[in-house]
RNA sequence: GGCGCUAUCGUCUAACGGUUAGGACAGAGCCCUCUCAAGGCUUAAAUACGGGUUCGAUUCCCGUUAGCGCUACCA
């Protein structure tokens, strides 16, 4: 039976929120899809609701199966998890059931018009499409004839033009919403090979799957009164919907990777160095609002505070160019993650990336943690930490040429092998002791602090800029600083 | 073309009839300072347009314009 299974609406009037995301498995995970899924799991944490997750594979043409992985990929580096799992092309029969069910009760007919490929031209230019009269009022007998006779057809649903001036529902996000049936054309359930279209499929699966909230894209609105029709002819009560407002690129445009590339993915932003959770934050800020001016918000912050409500109705543009592949605003919200979030959290993925980057960690755990501590302030990715955080981890480290510039200072080199013999009689080498010998040495020799200091951190580091210096001989430790210095 | 949806600083957004239209990012300047960040302070920046309704409209209604979506035997 379709979709009638537990549903008998005395019972269960009261049963549980069940939100799902139904991707189609046709290319990476796109950065839309990775909020759509994102909205309807805090939804569902939310309200102590189940997420299911639904592979919408029904496209045998388009689907792949590195896209199918790289939808889990995608949604797994997020952090974002599932309670149901569902494939739709395991359910094929459900929907072929579905079809019969419909077209059982005559709200559904045998189309024989032969496809010619320019449906979708042809209706543009010359108006509304609505049906095929011949069709839609041929013969019972006819159309059985013709069927057992093996010539093709599409199922089509029969619009109750007559019956009912419009179909309606409430959307929690864009208010009510209302189509006259005039305008709703006989749009296909089945197609002449038998499959059935996305509709037919989706709303099926929703129904079976007891899916009571659908929360998807906005692009979604306006089919979103054939679903209703469908539910009800399946005998149904329809869920409730809560439709998104798209994420545009900068022209206005929806996102697509043909026009707009890799910035349209979800591992681009985990390639860059992005934190899962910061990404998330980024995407969640992205037509929704927690209204009290907050930006950083924690996973829990953000299941508190997540309400359909908080959705606004105007698409949200993704603020990237040719030269700034990267949202500007994600990137800040980046770093504020990764400067303030438990460096207990942050040194495992620290340490995955200087493994990627055949780094290794010349620290014991205390130190490790309290050098990226050090570090991390002024760092906006993970990637910091291997690129502009390289001599912090490897002995073989570029100079910037700004730190040459440092290093190239009038007695600069002197000075700093200088101080190196210094600090390898200061037994000590604590940052209060360190600085001591430092501002010692510029006075003897009756130059700025700031030479000396300026020109450690670009011997250390090899980088014009960094944390405080006595901090850096700290990280660095007393071997490889003195090491160091004496060899500039 | 038809139908639907949308419209506040460059961008993300707040203000559910009464605010000097708020915050954040990005920008500019100043302070701090051992550099760069951070932080603090300051600054520039918006209600698409036109009509109503109202004592009063960012807010409600209508129109215009613009954008987006749907209009497939794609999803």
């Amino acid at each position: 039976m379709i979709g009638t299974s537990a549903l008998r609406p005395g019972i269960l009037v009261f049963s549980m929120l069940r939100v799902r995301f139904a991707p189609s498995p046709t290319g990476f995970l796109h950065i839309g899809s990775a909020r759509t899924f994102i909205f309807n799991w805090l939804y569902a944490r939310h309200n102590g609701g189940a997420m299911i997750l639904r592979i919408d594979d029904t496209d045998v043409e388009r689907n792949t199966e590195a896209s199918l992985t790289s939808i889990f990929e995608g949604l797994n580096w997020l952090g974002l998890e599932w309670d149901e799992l569902y494939r739709q092309s395991d359910r094929l029969a459900l929907h072929r059931q579905a079809a019969e069910a419909i077209f059982a009760k005559g709200l559904a007919y045998r189309d024989f018009t032969p496809a010619t490929g320019d449906e979708g031209e042809k209706s543009r230019a010359s108006g509304p499409w609505l049906f095929h009269s011949n069709m839609r009022e041929l013969a019972v007998e006819e159309s059985d004839r013709r069927a057992a006779a093996g010539e093709p057809f599409v199922l089509r649903f029969r619009v109750p033009r007559e019956s009912r001036p419009n179909v309606t529902f409430a959307d929690a996000v864009y208010g009510d919403q209302s189509k006259a049936t005039v305008d709703i054309e006989d749009f296909a359930l089945l197609r002449s090979n038998g499959a059935p279209t996305y509709h037919l499929a989706s709303c099926s699966d929703d129904a079976d799957l007891r899916i009571n909230f659908i929360i998807r894209g906005q692009d979604h609105l306006s089919n979103t009164f054939k679903h209703v029709l469908i539910f009800e002819a399946l005998g149904m009560e329809p869920p409730r919907f809560g439709h998104l407002p798209l994420l545009v690129a900068p022209d206005g445009a929806k996102l697509s990777k043909r026009r707009h590339g890799p910035v349209v993915s979800v591992t681009t932003y985990r390639d860059y160095g992005f934190l899962p959770h910061a990404y998330v934050n980024f995407l969640c800020l992205l037509g929704w609002s927690p209204k009290d001016n907050r930006e950083q918000l924690s996973r829990r912050e953000l299941i508190d505070a997540f309400t359909l409500e908080g959705v606004n109705r105007g698409n949200a543009v993704v603020n990237f160019s040719e030269e700034d592949p990267i949202d500007p605003k994600a990137l800040w919200l980046n770093s504020q993650h990764l400067r303030t979030m438990p460096v207990d959290e942050l040194a495992p993925l620290v340490r995955a990336e200087l493994d990627a980057a055949g780094l290794g960690v010349p620290y014991d755990e205390a130190g490790f943690r309290s050098a990226v501590d050090a570090i991390r302030s002024r760092f906006f990715t993970i990637k910091d930490f291997a690129i502009r955080g390289r001599a912090y981890f490897a002995d073989d480290f570029p100079i910037d040429p700004g730190a040459l510039d440092k290093l190239d200072k009038p007695g600069a080199r002197e000075m700093l092998r200088e101080l190196s013999a210094r600090l390898e009689a200061n037994p000590e080498f604590t940052e209060r002791s360190v600085e001591a010998d430092l501002r010692k040495l510029a006075e003897e020799r009756g130059v700025k602090a700031g030479l000396l200091i300026n020109g450690a951190r670009a011997a250390l580091t090899g980088q014009p800029v960094g944390p405080s210096a006595f901090a850096v001989f700290a990280a660095i430790g007393r071997d490889r600083a003195i090491a160091r210095l004496g060899k500039v």
